[in-house]
DNA sequence: CTTCTCGTAAACAACA
DNA sequence: ATGTTGTTTACGAGAA
């Protein structure tokens, strides 16, 4: 190329730009010699640089396309000043943001032509007033020699493995300085006849490792005037309400652009431009939502660098987002083909044009062609060139199509992945070396949309709630069996476009919506995970609340405004009667508030009540006998112990079981169904659980009351009396196909019970009980099972729990914190977060009744809630025992749960009769009865 | 200023 | 070993 430069000029389009100073000004070539290009600063943040190119002229080079190696050697001489102008000055404009202050210091570089300055740390972090200071370290220094540009070897893919590392470090160099001792050639088999199609592997700095480091904002601004551009990353959703900053090239859409220009003709087109805007002088640009790089050397390195990491250098700065390499792709000039050339050599990959590309690869680069790298989408913009459009040059027109395997996906669809491989590589390919590399199939990172790829209408979030969405979602698609996650995922990207192209993360929402949300409700199950339904008890009730509240709202407005008339009147002697009603609306106001959930509960459990009642007493009852019996050798225990433990025991017992049936979306009690199913297992358990909670009573002292393997004797016996009576079979397995609602939700919602969770040494082995409810798994094995994970367990104790943060829960909040101040009743505010949860479609009246909820019974029954809670022993043993027999307490809950404690689980298919209790309340209850009972025998 | 609601992230665990 | 699915915590922004 002789150093016909191509012209960009910048205007500043539209409004913003300030009176321009245009500055222009010229360098003699002679001081550039050998270099390229000290070009450079030419990245206007703004920038609105409309772009006026030369391509690198070839004419004398190699012109056909398929000479790679010949291209370097003729590359090697040919190459000079690209940018200087037909007069072969260098010729530079810079855009507006540029101060004089900022030219001078430039000049004063180039000037001096010292090596030792551009190399010099110094200089490098030197460059840290974003306002003053000019990096020119990497940058614009940063020269292109025309030995580097050579660099690009094809090579087999295969080979690429050995990185060839040159010192990157090592050097900027300037103006007259000769680069070529700093680029290390690493010419291996400059094969004859590489054809250019071919994946070209360039000779990559081997990555040293650095830390990484953020970028401030300084940085940014910094960035922004340099080569070295730091873009910012966008955060979530933050792409949609970008205004499409520099982008100067709208139009994404075509690539009818055929702007191809055959090889070798060298381009001066200007763009357009508006007016009095600098020029500059550039191959190319790339424009990114925030800046605008200016393609002004041959070859150009794309990659991560961190602030303060000052081992390598790159000419556009990707920020330091890890899933970029540090060189992760070059955009190089091919003076074979003609055109500017991408070679992607980051691990990761990245999109060129919607298709994603494998490392490795190299795709041509036209105007206009999108790239994505990471998450930062930019686009490889050429001056336009009026004149050569004839040149659509057909061959290398689509050297890219060739390579792409398109599979599946058509261009507009959002989020295609077709993809380029460096596919079928000859034998070679799977030499070790390549090996490491090639055996993954890299994976596909998420397409980022630029707005100008999103349709108009879905660029902005729905302003709808995850709930509604979500109840709009499933109410549309789902059956009654209810949906997938991802069944659900999909739903919403159907119902609400934007959710196609927007960065993720809102799935996390959605999850988060789902679990907290009381309207959303686990249905089924079905492989891995649930099929969600829509509560529509809840909703509905919800709703209700919701609405007495905004009426109660209005009325106290009203209410106000009367007040106020009546006062300006009363000066006139005007009594107003309205009063009256004011009052009356009053008292509505006052009137305490119901919790959703605590009506709901109390519903439902009245209609199930009647179904598990006698299933959880059956099984409340076997299991005390057989704790009874268990412990009949008490080993010099007190009665005080015994009780303590078996209390314990039971606690565990119950709680495990019922996570464990949890997680397998086992429906009725499991407990029941293990005991009718297979009894042994279940007093393996209990065994188990005696043992462990001997441990921890006993702080150890006691270590086995019960000899596990004795025990699953003695079941069977027992079963035959306890056998049930009537009820089907019961549901547990965990394919329960129909069963819609059940009360496993509410199981679900106890998840506070720690023990459950925590594998605390005093917890046995929960894997034995998943075992049990496997699939198909027999529940054999066990004895082992048992014996083995109580152990462990002893030291610790039920007490030593996370708790992470205490406030904040539902149901903690309600009990502790709020008694304090809010006024309201009971059911303030409770759960501040977790409330978030609910408010389904039209809103949500949380707070009520998430606190409801959980805080039913909080108001009457200190003692129940605490215990689910904390479980911790104290709870449990008989003291508290006795309390909470005497709990009597709750009122409302006594309705529901006076009976008994049923539902551990949830039952019967219908799942309407859930009841909302939390589990560790039943099981504390159930606990509690036990206990008691216990207590009696012993 | 506090409370509540929502959205967003993310840590974790259980699974597949 | 990795990706999904669920559950929870945290935190910040707004509205009330
Ligand atoms: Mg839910």
């Amino acid at each position: 190329m002789d150093g016909e430069m191509a012209i960009m000029e910048s205007s500043n389009h539209v409004g913003t730009s300030s009176p321009t100073t245009e500055t222009q000004f010229t360098i003699d070539s002679s001081a550039l010699k050998d270099q390229e290009t000290k070009e450079s600063i030419t990245n206007s943040p703004t920038s609105e640089v409309p772009i006026e190119t030369k391509l690198p002229k070839s004419s004398d080079i190699v012109t056909e396309e398929k000479h790679p190696q010949n291209t370097t050697t003729d590359i090697e001489n040919e190459v000079e000043n690209p940018v200087t102008d037909d007069n072969g000055n260098l010729k530079l404009e810079l855009p507006d943001n540029l101060d004089n202050a900022d030219f001078s210091k430039l000049l004063e570089f180039d000037a001096k032509n010292d090596e030792a300055l551009f190399n010099s740390n110094e200089l490098l972090s030197h460059t840290m007033d974003p306002v003053n200071n000019i990096d020119l370290t990497h940058d614009h220094s940063r020269e292109v020699s025309s030995k580097e540009d050579i660099n690009i070897e094809p090579v087999n893919p295969d080979e690429d493995e050995r990185e060839k590392t040159q010192d990157n470090t090592a050097a900027v160099k300037t103006e007259g300085i000769k680069n070529s001792e700093d680029t290390s050639i690493q010419k291996d088999e400059p094969t004859a006849d590489a054809i250019y199609t071919d994946v070209h592997k360039l000779s990559v700095n081997k990555d040293t490792e650095t830390l990484p480091t953020l970028v401030d904002e300084k940085n940014n601004m910094l960035h922004m005037r340099n080569n070295s551009i730091t873009p910012i990353m966008f955060q979530q959703h933050e792409l949609v309400g970008q205004p499409p900053q520099n982008t100067v090239t709208e139009n994404n859409s075509t690539d009818a652009e055929t702007t191809q220009r055959k090889l070798s003709e060298p381009i001066d087109a200007s763009l357009p431009l508006p007016n009095e805007q600098p020029t500059i002088f550039a191959y190319a640009r790339l424009d990114f939502q925030s800046f605008t790089f200016y393609v002004q050397t041959l070859h150009a390195i794309i990659g991560r660098r961190s602030e303060n990491d000052f081992s390598h250098k790159v000419d556009v700065n990707l920020g330091p987002s890890k899933s970029i390499s540090r060189r992760h792709a070059q955009i190089f000039y091919n003076f074979g083909t003609g055109r500017f050339e991408l070679s992607i050599i980051g691990k990761n990959g990245a999109f060129v044009d919607d298709i994603f590309v494998e490392k490795g690869n190299t795709v041509p680069l036209r105007n206009k062609t999108k790239i994505q790298i990471g998450q930062i989408p930019f686009q490889f913009i050429l001056p336009e060139q009026e004149r050569n459009d004839d040149s659509k040059s057909p061959e290398n027109a689509d050297i890219a199509e060739s390579e792409i395997n398109t599979r599946n996906l058509k261009k507009n669809e959002p989020k295609s992945k077709k993809k380029i491989t460096t596919g079928a590589k000859p034998k070679k390919a799977q030499t070790k070396l390549a090996v490491k590399k090639e055996k993954k199939p890299p994976k596909i990172p998420k397409k980022v949309y630029t707005l100008e790829e999103i349709p108009v209408e879905y660029r902005t979030k729905p302003t709808v709630s995850y709930s509604a969405m979500l109840t709009t979602c499933i109410r549309k698609y789902s059956t009654a069996k209810g949906m997938s996650l991802s069944e659900i995922y999909a739903g919403i990207r159907e119902l609400f476009p934007y959710y196609k192209y927007c960065p993720d993360g809102w799935q996390s929402s959605v999850r988060h919506n789902l679990s907290l949300n009381k309207s959303f409700r686990k249905v089924s199950k079905e492989g891995k995970g649930w099929l969600w339904g829509l509560d529509e008890e809840y909703i509905a009730e919800r709703e209700r609340q919701k609405k007495k509240q905004s009426e109660i709202a209005v009325a106290k407005a009203q209410a106000a405004q009367l007040k106020l008339e009546q006062q300006q009147h009363k000066l006139q002697q005007v009594p107003q009667r309205g009063k009256k009603d004011i009052v009356s609306q009053r008292s509505n106001v006052n009137a305490r508030k119901q919790n959703i959930s605590q009506t709901l509960a109390a519903n439902r459990a009245a209609s199930n009540r009647k179904n598990t009642a006698s299933d959880n007493q059956r099984t409340m009852k076997y299991l005390q006998e057989q704790l009874v019996i268990l412990t009949r050798d008490r080993k010099g225990l007190s009665k005080q112990v015994i009780a303590a433990i078996l209390t314990q025991a039971l606690a565990m017992t119950i709680n495990q079981v019922t996570q464990a049936a949890k997680n397998k979306g086992i429906t009725g009690n499991p407990l029941t169904a293990l005991m009718d199913k297979n009894p042994q297992h279940l007093n393996l358990i209990l065994a188990a659980a005696v043992n462990a909670a001997t441990a921890k009573v006993t702080k150890g002292e006691v270590k086995q009351l019960v000899n596990p393997e004795t025990t699953a004797a003695a079941a069977l016996a027992a079963k035959a009396q306890h056998s049930k009576p009537i009820r089907q079979p019961i549901v547990q397995t965990p394919h329960v196909p129909d069963r819609p609602p059940s009360q496993l939700s509410a199981s679900a919602s106890s998840h506070p019970n720690n023990y459950l969770h925590d594998k605390q040494p005093g917890s046995f082995d929960p894997s034995s009980l998943s075992r049990f409810f496997q699939p198909r798994q027999n529940a054999r094995a066990t004895s082992s099972v048992a014996a083995t994970s109580v152990p462990a367990a002893a030291s610790q104790n039920v007490d030593a729990q996370p708790k992470p943060k205490p406030a904040q829960d539902n149901d903690l909040e309600s009990e502790s914190g709020t008694s304090s101040s809010s006024s309201s009743s009971s059911e303030s505010g409770s759960e501040s977060d977790s409330g978030s949860d609910d408010g389904s479609a039209s809103g949500s009246g949380d707070n009520s009744s998430t606190s409801s909820e959980s805080e039913s019974e909080s108001e009457s029954d200190s003692g129940s809630e605490v215990d689910e809670k904390n479980n911790k022993n104290e709870k449990i043993d008989s003291e508290s025992i006795k309390n909470n027999e005497s709990k009597d307490d709750i009122p409302s809950k006594d309705e529901n749960s006076s009976n008994d404690n049923r539902e551990i689980s949830k039952t019967d298919e219908e799942g309407h009769d859930s009841k909302r209790r939390k589990v560790s309340e039943d099981i504390n209850e159930g606990i509690t009865e036990v206990n008691v009972s216990v207590e009696e025998k012993l």
